[in-house]
DNA sequence: TCGCTGGTGGGAAAATGTGGGGAATAGTGG
DNA sequence: CCACTATTCCCCACATTTTCCCACCAGCGA
């Protein structure tokens, strides 16, 4: 069995950002996260699909290799877990961004997250996610609408939640 | 399973204050929180959203950790779940004030609070709520209003409640 | 009245975002 | 195997934004 379990790490991504694809396909990264992401010398990160939603994720090489070993764990028996060490290892994709801190986003991924020019940056703990801006503001709205509603009924999970 | 529970706080922060936003977005800080908000050396802040409300949270980057831990717990399975990390986590903001005890907003945090110019400032324990003030004005007045109508029926959790 | 503290505004330097030219590389077909 | 095309990469230059800092005003207590 392997016990790849969370572990604490330094810095967790976190924030917004609203960014553009440029012509050529290249994201600029905001600046404040590249040191973070380029972890000491190697400015090595690994872009690939979330397998849950319609947009991308961006790990730095590091935190990678931790995925890779979780998916390794994965029983090819299950179909579920199959499916998911396809989808998220299939796609993983090295890049590293360039001088001026852009990463060049493959046509593929680009257009399984439905990117075009205006973008949504968001830190997400160990990694990043990337998507449409218009995507992504539907389904912050949905959810955030559909809070309110189950205030009260709420989920099990987040019933317990105090913030 | 974690147990990031609630601790007890040397400071809990409370209190009401009317500040401004200027032109350039700074919201100028109460002086009187500024001591507890700058933890010892760090003026470290941490800025997301409210999930239920229309304002903006404050947290002190100390307590921030505590909130992150207890996202981390969830699981990417579950949907709920991952909206809510997402939402949260991919809205926080880290945030330090400058020399004159001011915040600078950012765009997006700004237009989701709907905030302009008069804003409200309130204490909330282990955080600040940040309203726009005639916003928080009409919550406020209709909450008054209408806990008339509730007494005697009132929600299950605050029928134990003695104050 | 003076001096202090807290709130407000704004200017200028520095950092960041953006675009694009052209060399290098990879991919394609004859 | 070569030539041609398309893509990728690396660099420079410019416009904009952000950050930092200084100056001012208003209120309060001594």
């Amino acid at each position: 069995m392997w016990d790849v379990s969370w572990r604490c790490h330094c810095k967790m991504f976190k924030g917004f950002s609203s960014v553009n694809i440029d012509a050529k396909g290249r994201l600029a990264i905001p600046a404040r996260y590249r040191d973070q992401l380029s972890a000491g010398d190697s400015s090595a990160l690994v872009l690939t699909l979330n397998p849950w939603d319609r947009c991308l994720w961006l790990y730095p090489a590091s935190e990678w290799e931790l995925i890779e070993a979780k998916l390794q764990g994965l029983s090819d028996f299950d179909h579920e877990s199959r499916r998911t060490k396809q989808i998220i290892r299939g796609y993983a994709t090295d890049c590293a961004f360039d001088g001026q801190g852009r990463v060049l986003l493959p046509n593929e991924l680009r257009s399984f997250a439905l990117l075009n020019k205006r973008t949504a940056f968001l830190g997400q703990g160990n990694k990043f996610e990337i998507w449409d801006e218009v995507l992504w503001n539907q389904q912050r709205d949905r959810w955030l609408e559909g809070i309110n509603d189950r205030n009260g009924s709420g989920s099990a999970v987040l019933g317990t939640l105090s913030l």
